[in-house]
DNA sequence: TTGAAAGCGTTACCAG
DNA sequence: CTGGTAACGCTTTCAA
């Protein structure tokens, strides 16, 4: 059914060796002939198999990438970073997505290894504590976005998580707020973690005290934060800022303040994490944390590919900026 | 370097033969072989290799998937439901992204036939006008969403964007709405086509004038909205409805009245079309049409799979439905 | 400059 | 129930 290379070889009439390499550009084959097997590959529709050649080169030019899920804007926008990177050096994606089950996350990874690619990119790990079992027998190179994990197959990239929170609740206390709370995402998630630390360093820094009144847990939905806002109005006095585990919880306040007829940020200023692309449109605009996004796709695919050629490659870590919209 | 086959067989004391068919499950097998087999293999850490098998079984159990961009919030939802689709059926996804370009698009199926992926789902096509010479070539079945071509190997998923539009557009001045203006979408799109297509004919069916003043272009950003909505207070009377292209420029629209003062749905009136999730969390939220994303996207890998096993498949379609929220 | 043949890691057919 | 072997479609020595 499909064409060959034999094919192809036939019709020019030479050997599939030479067809291979006529087709490939190699050096030392007559211009002559190489014109017949074009010609003649051309003519029959030849497209070459990408699976027999990988076999042979031991090589897939594909690259893993394993994400929570890819309607989640701040992952779609990394997995968007990846791929660009990835295409622009002649790479493919295979995609696969855990919906937050470390479980999901291992077999994936695992089904990745059964296909070949040539590097795996996992971006927001939930499941590393299960890694050093699987990386037994996993053998590609591993690359994390926004997790760490000490093997020597594992790099990761890394977003200062800490200091974003930092700059947020610092810059809060700046404006004038003194009652910040904090809502926060999944524990399994370290960037969680990590914003939640540096909270409360920072509140420490500016000699504020830690109500843990003020604290509410999440998972990075709207949800979350339509709830927190009901629970902070009981609360007497009520926080006068908050910071966000994500814009997406952020969301979740302004639509309930605005349902409620609270004023943001007269009586609630409020300050995201991630910077999405709709965090500009939202009313009024959303003051967010902001991660280098792009910078950091493009470096995982670049840490795969130069330790791919043998070079020495180690963990890269951005810093995280404040992008002062409206909300505070 | 990485375990094989050859090296489980030797080890369980083997052929290759066997090896494969006890890993297989066979049942012409001991199950005492079996046992040694699998023994060896889990102390190995076998992991069989899905290039080779592709190769023999002339199959990859890979579905190929090429969309604009990941991070258009309407095409993650279709391609999380052709994931989770293609996922339950045994399928991984090798996603490619065109960046709306009709040649990268090209380019991607072609790359995906390389790739001998069992069949390709293109999410809103930009480029239908350059299948017929490709298709030559490209022997996997293609599932397009949100278009359609008369061709032997193409079949269709299809969202009725006409009556969705009529549907907003009758919404409207059921409510009394008279002036109701249309930002449009990319003239590549066949969606948008369609969607000004619905407004002209239900303005036409409900006899109101069609004011050619009240047709803005747009490309699907909130940008144009943003533009629209300035544009719109220049015209006397003003329009005191809009129908959008999409969520996005609803978005625009909602983001510069807010900023101007405008309020919504009291001065102008706002639907937006696909509501994607963040639509619920606007202020006001938007009022906006839904296609049954997830069905499509479950329909579009079941169509490629029934079509492999050699059932006869024909192109879908699907209705829209009005989500009725707060800007109208 | 070209060809024959080995080999990549599996599966499947044919014997035994 | 098990083994030998061909075959999948390509690249790459090794020879000529």
């Amino acid at each position: 059914m499909t064409v060959s290379l034999k094919d192809v070889a036939q019709k020019a009439g030479v050997s599939v060796a030479t067809a291979s390499r006529a087709l490939a550009d190699h050096p030392r084959i007559s211009e002559a002939t190489k014109q017949r097997v074009r010609q003649a590959a051309a003519e029959l529709g030849y497209m070459p198999s990408a699976i027999a050649r990988s076999l042979v080169k031991q090589e897939t030019r594909t690259l893993g990438v394993v994400t929570t899920t890819v309607t989640d804007p701040y992952a779609a926008e990394l997995v968007r970073a990846v791929e660009d990177a990835a295409g622009a050096a002649g790479y493919t994606l295979l995609l696969l997505t855990s919906h937050n089950l470390p479980r999901r996350e291992v077999a994936a990874i695992r089904a990745l290894q059964e296909r070949r690619v040539d590097g795996i990119i996992v971006i927001s790990p939930r499941g590393v504590e299960h890694y050093p079992d699987i990386l037994a027998h996993v053998t590609v190179p591993l690359v994390l976005v926004n997790h760490t994990l000490d093997h020597p197959r594992v790099r990761s990239v890394m977003a200062d998580n800490r200091q974003g929170a930092r700059l947020a609740v610092e810059y809060l206390v700046d404006l004038g707020y003194r009652r910040v709370a904090f809502i926060g995402g999944p524990t399994t998630s370290r960037s969680a973690r990590e914003r939640l630390h540096g909270y409360t360093e920072a509140l420490r820094a500016m000699e504020l005290p830690l109500d843990s009144r003020l604290m509410f847990p999440g998972q990075g939905r709207a949800e979350d934060g339509r709830r927190a806002l009901l629970a902070m109005l009981d609360i007497t006095p009520p926080p006068d800022a908050v910071l966000c585990y994500n814009d997406l919880t952020a969301y979740g306040i302004l639509a309930q303040a605005w349902a409620l007829g609270v004023r943001v940020p007269d009586d609630l200023a409020v300050i995201g994490f991630d910077n999405i692309p709709f965090s500009e449109l939202t009313a009024p605009p959303l003051t967010t944390v902001a991660q280098p996004t792009e910078a950091m796709g493009h470096t995982a695919v670049a840490l795969l590919l130069r330790w791919r050629r043998g070079e020495a490659v180690d963990t890269v870590h951005f810093d995280c900026t404040l992008v002062e919209r409206a909300t505070a």
